[in-house]
DNA sequence: CTGAAAGCGCTAACAG
DNA sequence: CTGTTAGCGCTTTCAG
C-alpha cells in the first residue's frame, strides 16, 4: 500500500520511507502493471485515436495533432489504425477498437453508417467525419461541400471555363463519403454559375500521388481542353501536378490545380498548391474538448453535439491567373 | 466460464447454448474487460510501436508498414508518439511507454543512448536505430554511412564538383544520430575522390520541407558555385528543390539533387527525385519477426541479433546528367 | 503515517 | 458439456 502511495505521488509518505520504496523499486526493476490498475481504477488514462492510415500525410498529420492535444489533457493517446479491419460481430465484440480506453476519437473517413454502432463501448466517442450521421455520437464535421465548392468557383473566378474534378465520386443518396460531399460542392459551384455538368470530367481516383496522375492523364485524354481542375485531396493534386508536368502542360497558364487539405507539402510543391485549408488547430482541439466534457461528465448521455470546422482558401501559384 | 468459452471460440460448447450466450450478449451489450483478461492471462496480445511522430511521411509510412505486419501476426498493434516526451525517471516506470504490450518496436531517430535501459519493461523490445547501439537490444539498422556514400558518389559520377549537404551535423563520438552518420558517408565519399571537406558546405535542418528550404537557401548564398546536394532526407530535398526553383536555378542542369528514404512523394515531384531507398519491405517485416521469435522463446535472454536493412539507388531526374 | 482486507472481471484448472 | 474455485496486481476503505 505504501508502495502504491509513493507510486502515485501521493501524501502521508514519510519522506524517508518514500527513499527507500523508490530504492527497492529501482533496485528489483519495478515495473507497474497497468492492467491491473486499470482493472481496479475502472479506467486506463487512455484515449484512442483510430484512423484509417498513418501513411497518407493528411490522416499522419491529424493523428499526430490529436495525440499532442490528448497528452496536453493529460491522458496518454494511442494511435490505432482501422485501415484493413475485419468486421466480424463477434470480432467487433471480442477484439477491435474496444480496449480498455476512456475515450475513443474516430476519424472515419470511409466508414460505413451501420458499423458504426459497433464501435460504441462503454466509453465516449466523438466522431470525426465527413458527413452527418444519424447515430447518437458527438461529431465534428469538415465543411466540405462548402469548401469544394469555394474551390471550383475560385477556378471559375481565375478564367477556367472547363474544370474538372479528381477524387469525385456519385453515389447513392445516404450513403456519401468524402469523395461524393467534395464532388457535391463541385456540381453546386457549377450550377451557380449555370455551367453544365459534365459526368466524364468527374473521375474517382485512389487516394494517392499515382492515383492523382492516372486520373489526370485521363481526364486529359477524355477532355484535352480541360482548363481547371479540382482534386478531392491534396495528394491526388500533386500526382495531378506531375501528369500535367508530364503531358507538356504548364499550370497555372494552361491549367489550373486546386487541392484539399492545406497539406504543408503543398506549398513546397513547384509550382505550389492553392487548396482548401481546413482549420487544422481546431480540427485537433475540438474533438478532444468534446471528449473530456463528456468524460468529466458535464454532458448528459443524450446530449450529442455536432461541431463544424471552419477552413479558408489559399490561393497560391497553381491558381494564378 | 462458458461465456469466457464462448467468447474466445473454445471447443466443447453446445451449438444451443453459444447460440443463448449470444443472445445475452447482444442484448446486454456485454463488452469483454481487456484489462481483467490481460491481468489474468499476463499477455495483452499487443504489440506498440513507438516512433517519434507520425506527422512526417518517413515516419508515417515506416509506422503503417510495422502495423501491418504486427497485424499480420495476429497481435494488435498500437502506435504510441515518443515526440515530446518528458523524461521523469519516475515518470518513466509508471507511465511512458511501458504499459502492458507483449513487445514493443521502437523506432529510436533521436533517441539519446542512456534513454534505452529505461524502455525496458518485462517485454522484448525491438529498436529501429540509425546507429549501433552497445545495450542489449534486437535491433535493425540502416545502413546509413553506405547509403549516403552512394549518393554522394552518385553526384559525382553526374559530374558535379562541389556538391554541399542539408541535414548533416557533426557530434562527437559516440553520439552520433541520423544527421551525423549521414554526413559521415558524405564526407566517405568526398576522401574516396580525395575532395576536400568543406565544413560550412554541411548544414543542419530541422526535418521539414520548410528546414530544407532553408538551408539550400543559406547553402546557395554561401556558395554560390554549388552544383549538387545531398539531402539527409527527400523530406528536406523537396524543400531544397523548391528552394532551387526560387532561386531560378535549373535541376538538373545547374545543381543536381539527391535525398534519401525513397519516399513515394519523390516519384511525383518536378522535377522526380533521385533517392537512397532502403528496402521497405524488409524494415517493416525484420523487426516484426525479430520480436516473434522472442515472444515464442526461440531465443536465448541474451542472444541479440542485429541485422541490416539493404537499400538501392533510384536514380530519377534531379540527377540526370 | 503505515498496513490489512476486499474485490475489480477474467480464465486455468479441475469437478461434476 | 457446464460450472466452481482461486488468484492475476492493484487501489479504495478503514484500522492501527
Amino acid at each position: 500500500m505504501t508502495v502504491s502511495n509513493v507510486v502515485n505521488g501521493h501524501e502521508n509518505v514519510r519522506p524517508e520511507t518514500r527513499a527507500r520504496v523508490l530504492a527497492a523499486i529501482t533496485e528489483l526493476g519495478y515495473r507497474m502493471n497497468t492492467a491491473a490498475r486499470g482493472l481496479r481504477r475502472g479506467r486506463s488514462g487512455i484515449i484512442a485515436i483510430a484512423v484509417s492510415t498513418v501513411a497518407s500525410p493528411y490522416e499522419g498529420m491529424i493523428s499526430a495533432a490529436l495525440a499532442e492535444q490528448v497528452a496536453r489533457a493529460g491522458y496518454d493517446p494511442v494511435i490505432e489504425l482501422t485501415g484493413h479491419r475485419r468486421a466480424g460481430e463477434l470480432d467487433a465484440i471480442t477484439h477491435s477498437l474496444l480496449r480498455d480506453h476512456d475515450g475513443l476519437i474516430l476519424h472515419s473517413a470511409h466508414l460505413d453508417e451501420h458499423d458504426l454502432p459497433l464501435l460504441r463501448g462503454r466509453h465516449p466517442v466523438v466522431v470525426l467525419s465527413e458527413r452527418e450521421y444519424d447515430e447518437g455520437f458527438d461529431q465534428v464535421l469538415l465543411s466540405n461541400v462548402d469548401g469544394a465548392r469555394a474551390a471550383t468557383t475560385h477556378l471559375l473566378d481565375a478564367g477556367c471555363t472547363r474544370p474538372g474534378m479528381i477524387g469525385g465520386r456519385s453515389t447513392p443518396q445516404g450513403h456519401e463519403d468524402v469523395l461524393s460531399v467534395r464532388a457535391q460542392g463541385y456540381r453546386r459551384a457549377l450550377e451557380d454559375r449555370a455551367l453544365p455538368l459534365v459526368p466524364s470530367a468527374v473521375l474517382p481516383a485512389p487516394y494517392t500521388f499515382a492515383g492523382g496522375a492516372a486520373a489526370a492523364h485521363e481526364l486529359l485524354e477524355e477532355h484535352p481542353r480541360t482548363d481547371g481542375i479540382f482534386c478531392a485531396t491534396d495528394v491526388l493534386a500533386v500526382g495531378a501536378l506531375r501528369a500535367l508536368h508530364e503531358r507538356g502542360l504548364r499550370v497555372p497558364e494552361d491549367v489550373k490545380v486546386i487541392g484539399f487539405d492545406g497539406l504543408d507539402l503543398g506549398r513546397y510543391s513547384t509550382p505550389s498548391l492553392s487548396s482548401v485549408v481546413p482549420d487544422h488547430a481546431a480540427l485537433a482541439r475540438v474533438p478532444v474538448e468534446l471528449l473530456l466534457t463528456r468524460l468529466r461528465g458535464e454532458r448528459l448521455a443524450e446530449d450529442h453535439r455536432r461541431e463544424v470546422i471552419a477552413f479558408r482558401l489559399e490561393e497560391r501559384e497553381s491558381t494564378r491567373r
